[in-house]
DNA sequence: TTAGGGTTAG
């Protein structure tokens, strides 16, 4: 008797440590060593349980897809385990993250017809999912279910919900939300604080942000680098160099190590404002930390190499992501092609352009544009012109510099003309480009023809609202 | 097991 018992706990206090063992690698993303380490698992006679799978799900959602997650599921099922909450929530998130609003619709059906009871985590993530989609109304739906439902809201519940109105522009009704709710008892946690700094700076409302910061210090928690990192950001968007630079400063003295976020925001700021050695710099500093390069921090890189004009580096690091089984995004495409085009290659940028669309990117709006301009540039307005009408989306961008360039060319009618346009399909031009055909005609003896472009503009604004 | 910070163009 005693003997079985030693067995069974012996065996459970192995599968735990099993456990613990495949949920670190997983979060060092070493997927196929963890799978190895199962096998070999088995072989010893440590079965994966339920809590193996969910560790599995969650990796596989996380790094590879929802496909991926929803796979170990199949398998989990096949080794005799039924699949609990914990099983579908991570699937939840995985949809949530990718923002596949009927995968994570189609999974709460599912999981109800299995018997499953969506729990508060269940709607936090249906919640945090349509506020990911641009549908506030129906989360705030959602939110509203939870707290007069069944389940008591968590503080996840109300971060989420402070998140989903500051990302949809209401960060002021998030303020607000959380005033309420310090009245009604509501202890703040950190991230609660850092939704609203983020909310704050990413209105502009940078002194409003310091104030939370300041609240933090009183609540007897301690900014961390994240607090630090939107603070930052918010100072370079706002061209307060000096003031994010001495911030980085405080933020190295108070001991915060950078991590890859940190160096992408002050790179990518010294990159904009021209300051490229020191950008070079920091970034000699982050390569000696041995930060874990993803594909952010390579954008980020790349770009820098695009300004600097090393386009050598800038491929040698296409190659190292290549061989990291890393894969390049819209960002690294835009980045080459705009850095290639601004250097003047447009062979080069024309061949990345269709190697982009090969790797199917071929509605990579900001990429086009630059391209676009880049033409103009060496003064190819009329390839310019062309690609321009066989893109199916166009914005503000792609008008205002074909509208500068031709300018430029003095070809005001035809600058005129694309100007309308745009006003007409509803869309806003850089006060610059209007400015530079109303000149030009005037300019060039076009007085009436300006006049009656001036009106023309009114009514296309008039009617565009 | 969810929630907070980083990369592109006129």
């Amino acid at each position: 008797m005693w003997l079985k018992i030693e067995k069974r706990m012996s065996r459970r206090l192995s599968t735990r440590l099993f456990n613990v063992c495949i949920a670190s690698l997983c979060k060092a993303h070493k997927l196929e060593k963890a799978e190895s380490v199962i096998i070999d698992g088995i072989r010893l006679g440590v079965l994966p349980d339920v809590v193996t799978y969910n560790i599995l799900i969650d990796a596989y959602c996380r790094f590879i897809g929802l496909d991926a997650g929803y796979s170990v599921l199949h398998r989990m099922r096949e080794a005799g385990l039924t699949p609990d909450i914990i099983s579908y929530n991570s699937l939840l998130a995985g949809a949530t993250r990718n923002c596949l609003i009927d995968r994570t619709l189609d999974l709460f059906d599912e999981m109800i017809q299995r018997g499953i009871a969506p729990d508060v985590w269940s709607y936090n993530t249906l919640m945090h999912c349509f506020f990911k989609h641009g549908k506030p109304d129906v989360a705030n739906r959602v939110f509203k279910d939870i707290i007069h439902g069944e389940h008591s809201p968590s503080r996840a519940t109300f971060n989420i919900m402070m998140n989903g109105l500051c990302k949809n522009g209401y960060t002021d009704n998030a303020l607000m939300l959380f005033r309420n709710l310090q009245r009604h008892g509501f202890v703040p946690g950190l991230v609660t604080y850092n939704i609203l700094v983020s909310g704050l700076c990413k209105i502009g409302k940078l002194g409003s942000a310091r104030r939370i910061l300041k609240e933090i210090g009183e609540s007897g928690h301690v900014p961390n680098a994240i607090t630090y990192t939107t603070i930052l950001k918010c100072f370079f968007r706002k061209k307060k160099f000096l003031e994010g630079l001495e911030l980085l400063s405080e933020m190295k003295s108070k001991g915060y190590t950078y991590d890859g976020f940190a160096y992408c925001t002050v790179i990518g700021a010294l990159v904009k404002i021209g300051k490229v050695k020191e950008a070079a710099e920091y970034m000699m500093d982050m390569m000696k930390t041995g930060i874990e390069l993803d594909m952010v921090t390579y954008n980020t890189l790349i770009n820098m190499y695009c300004k600097t004009g090393e386009f050598e580096e800038a491929y040698k690091l296409l190659d190292e992501i290549e061989k990291k089984g890393l894969e390049c995004d819209r960002y690294t495409h835009t980045i080459m092609i705009d850095g290639l085009c601004k250097a003047g290659n447009i062979e080069g940028a024309a061949r990345h352009l269709k190697y982009m669309n090969m790797m199917g990117f071929d509605s990579n709006l900001v990429a086009l544009n630059c391209f676009v301009d880049g033409l103009c540039k060496v003064g190819q307005t009329d390839d310019a012109m062309k690609v321009y009408k066989s893109m199916e989306v166009r914005d503000s961008f792609t008008y205002s510099s074909l509208v500068h360039n031709l300018c430029r060319e003095r070809r005001y009618h035809s600058a005129a003309k694309l100007l309308l346009s745009c006003l007409r399909s509803g869309m806003k031009i850089l006060k610059s480009a209007q400015r530079a055909v109303l000149l030009g005609l005037r300019h060039s003896g076009f007085t009436g023809e300006a006049k009656k472009l001036k009106s023309k503009i009114r009514i296309a604004r008039i009617l565009s609202h």
